[in-house]
DNA sequence: AAAACTTGATAACATATGTTATCGTTTGGT
DNA sequence: ACCAAACGATAACATATGTTATCAAGTTTT
């Protein structure tokens, strides 16, 4: 659901130019809503600057699920694979310029794509890198205290830190604000002894 | 990484029946290793009969983090595909029937099943299922307490509430198996009242 | 510039969950 | 049949985490 192919499969790049046509690019403010819980998704969308977010309505407030950077594409994969209602919704955080693409495109492309012998390996590479990085963030939630979580976006996705409000972290590990805002001044301290 | 794909991909069958001479049948005793976590898997695996589950060591204890039965395959995805040190052990927990197939073997009949115009629609649908389940399973650690967790569990699988022993069930909900007793124990009550 | 909202820190208290220890039952091996 | 493990319940205590409320410092809107 979330990759960053061009640099990771450059094999794609002159497909995604070709569909470049096809493509609609928008700008968007801060806080706006771009895939509704409960609606169907008809597009994939490419990040081509700001960032973004997924979330769950639990009981009245939210839930921040996913984070989504530049360079990124993303969709509500079973309901744009199977038609189905998306489970959550899509929001800007920051001010963004978002490329997307209808499903029939998408589709479309991947129909052309698969004439390439080596499409189905790239295929499989693509999708065992989005389902190790799921499988990653599910053992993770079971291995580790959320303080460890904490560390680990430290040190594996600084920028996150750097650029989301505190809040949607907070609810992405797992625990209330309050708690983050404790976890980062017990870590402060500890710091602070050196 | 788990999926029953005989009974959801039936157009698989031909070439699963194709290549079962690659395949080594075993019986397996319970508690058995089949996969060792830092050890690199070389082997498709499928459960004609029994169960299995996937865990974690950390400082010492372990945990689980999945649990397969009759009619599913799995691999270490990661390690399978990119030839990486397995981040997880696999074992059996009740004495079990299982079908290995080597990598190569493997390999030989995707490129094999790459020449059917459907395979890259098949392969989208089966991966798909995989991501969304395991996103699933990430979204309720977010969303969900581990009392709803666990009665997501009775009403979706409650085969595996029967046949596996109640401390794996509780490292896979990510609590101790104190909690998970009390959590037991409160339902119990809760539903004696009437 | 004032008002309204957003973000984040902190305190006080309540609840959830972990840890350790003990006990009884069941299960597996010999 | 016996012994040793494995399994599961429970109690007592310790720690982690949630909730609510308050305050302060930005931001954004008007």
């Amino acid at each position: 659901m979330v990759f960053h192919f061009r640099q990771a499969f450059p094999q794609l790049n002159a497909y995604w130019d070709k569909y470049l046509p096809f493509q609609k690019r928008q700008q968007v403010a801060a806080k706006k809503i771009l895939l509704e819980e409960g609606k169907r998704s008809q597009h994939y969308m490419f990040i081509e600057k700001g960032c973004l977010r997924a979330f769950i309505n639990k009981d009245g407030s939210d839930k921040t699920i996913q984070f989504f950077f530049e360079q990124e594409g993303l969709s509500s994969l079973d309901s744009f694979i199977n038609n189905v209602p998306s489970p959550f919704s899509v929001e800007t955080i920051e001010p963004s310029v978002i490329y997307t693409m209808h499903k029939k495109h998408a589709m479309q492309m991947i129909d052309e794509l698969s004439k390439e012998p080596w499409f189905v390996q790239t295929i499989l590479q693509m999708t065992a890198k989005r389902q190790i990085h799921y499988m990653n963030e599910f053992a993770s939630f079971i291995r580790d205290t959320p303080e460890q979580r904490y560390q680990n976006l430290i040190k594996k996705r600084p920028h996150l830190i750097q650029r989301v409000p505190q809040h949607y972290i907070a609810s992405y590990l797992g625990v209330s604000t309050v708690h983050l805002s404790r976890i980062k001044s017990k870590l402060a301290k500890g710091k602070s002894r050196f």
